[in-house]
DNA sequence: CGATAGTTTGACACAGCTCAATAGGCGTGG
DNA sequence: CCACGCCTATTGAGCTGTGTCAAACTATCG
């Protein structure tokens, strides 16, 4: 990863200089001037664990970039059984274009921090730039692609290569060491227990269960109930199913 | 649903004349000279059902409009656990631009009409059409939303209600007279009882003792296998979970 | 140190899976 | 038109993985 601070930088307002967003994320897609432009209306925002950032069928006025954290998005049945559909980790970029009504939830998993925009902005922006557009769609299709890997593990997948496929994904997403070709992995779950099993499709005491027979064959290590380590990314790859 | 054939028409390529995917699909998104051009690579084709589209991790060199019948789209497991991962009706647009290696099957559900284009040209066409592509990126949200439901569907339903879930998004999909106030319904399953399986996370006769539940309590009838009737979509709704 | 929230463990129940047999639909050929 | 064979769907009996309910344990924080 190396550090872009070239001519480019001319003009790129303070609040954008050093952000992840704009190399990886959705400002990736801006000029100079569109940053400017976006940045006089745009606040950084510490969100704490649990808060809620947008309510089912709540009208959504802005969207927002991930910084850092995780959010998770949930989906529910009307007696309460819930279900995680997604979760988003920085630079990706929090919204749903094109429609008011969102009927999906959006929750900070962990203290989480966002980039905000008025949805105004944005969708005028988009309009305007069709490089904004084409990295949104981009990022739509690699979200529609997890879904798609998700759903083989929710229909699919045994319990025990639900939890492993888990921690696979938060390995990859989360540790900065584990480049594809990396044997071993260490991370915080951002998720507790009940969070993993609304995300899997279990319940509490079969994540907890699977954990635990994960532990015991020396798959993983846990301290903390939250830190794990992985010795053996391909072991734990073994017992995924894929 | 008013027939459009005004003044615009003047110039459009007699392919498009009447298809459906110039309204609702993504050629709406093309003015007559992109028609034109198109129509000349573009070519109608009938597939049986059965016959496979797109092979995995096989390099796709072009996209379609499914015109009739429905696409289904799997993933499977490396010892063959399959899980349907979408389904696409008329007037879908299938095909995942900026990847030429699929990650996903799609087979013909049904037999299938489709218009194919070569890739290269739609993808010339997305960057000098903003318009196109985002039309693109409206049908990958409404997939993305599609495939969240289903999450919900595979991740925190009972069979029964999966099977109604089912049953109810089919009968959205083909019935033409099932407007959303509709009560009734009546159409034929596109897909089998193996495939319902695949796209539900449960095996044959687990599907096949639900639907037999559904006959006996009189929420639906089938004639031949195939032909379902529903006599009250609330009935039915109920039984979905929603 | 006590209170609280999160996690683990145990015993048991049941939804959905597996295996096996039967029934029904449909095309082919006599 | 019927008889046959094939494929799909249904039904049954028993098993098992995961859910439910309940209790004990652990971390964290005032």
């Amino acid at each position: 990863m190396t550090v872009r601070q070239d001519i480019h930088s001319a003009g790129i307002p303070a609040l954008c200089q050093s952000c992840e967003a704009r190399h990886r994320g959705v400002c990736g897609a801006l000029d100079a001037d569109q940053l400017v432009d976006l940045a006089k209306t745009s606040s950084r925002r510490s969100i704490p664990s649990g808060a809620e950032l947008v309510g089912d069928a709540e009208v959504v006025d802005s969207y927002s970039n991930v910084l850092s954290g995780v959010v998770k998005l949930t989906k529910s049945l009307s007696d309460g059984r819930q279900q995680i559909v997604g979760l988003q980790f920085a630079p990706d970029f929090l919204g749903r274009p094109f429609k008011v009504e969102s009927a999906i939830n959006a929750e900070a998993a962990t203290e989480v921090s966002l980039c905000s925009f008025p949805r105004t902005i944005i969708e005028r922006m988009m309009k305007e730039s069709p490089a904004l557009e084409h990295r949104l769609l981009k990022q739509t299709l690699t979200e529609l692609d997890e879904a798609r890997d998700w759903m083989v593990t929710l229909g699919r997948k045994t319990a025990s290569e639900k939890v492993a496929s888990f921690l696979l994904m938060i390995a990859r997403n989360i540790d900065p060491t584990v480049d594809p070709a990396a044997r071993s992995a260490t991370f915080d779950l951002p998720l507790t227990r009940a969070d993993i099993a609304d995300f899997l499709g279990l319940t509490i005491e079969t994540v907890s269960r699977q954990l635990t027979r994960l532990r015991t064959d020396r798959v993983i290590r846990i301290d903390n109930n939250r830190h794990v380590t992985v010795d053996s990314l391909s072991r734990l790859e073994q017992r995924s199913g894929a």
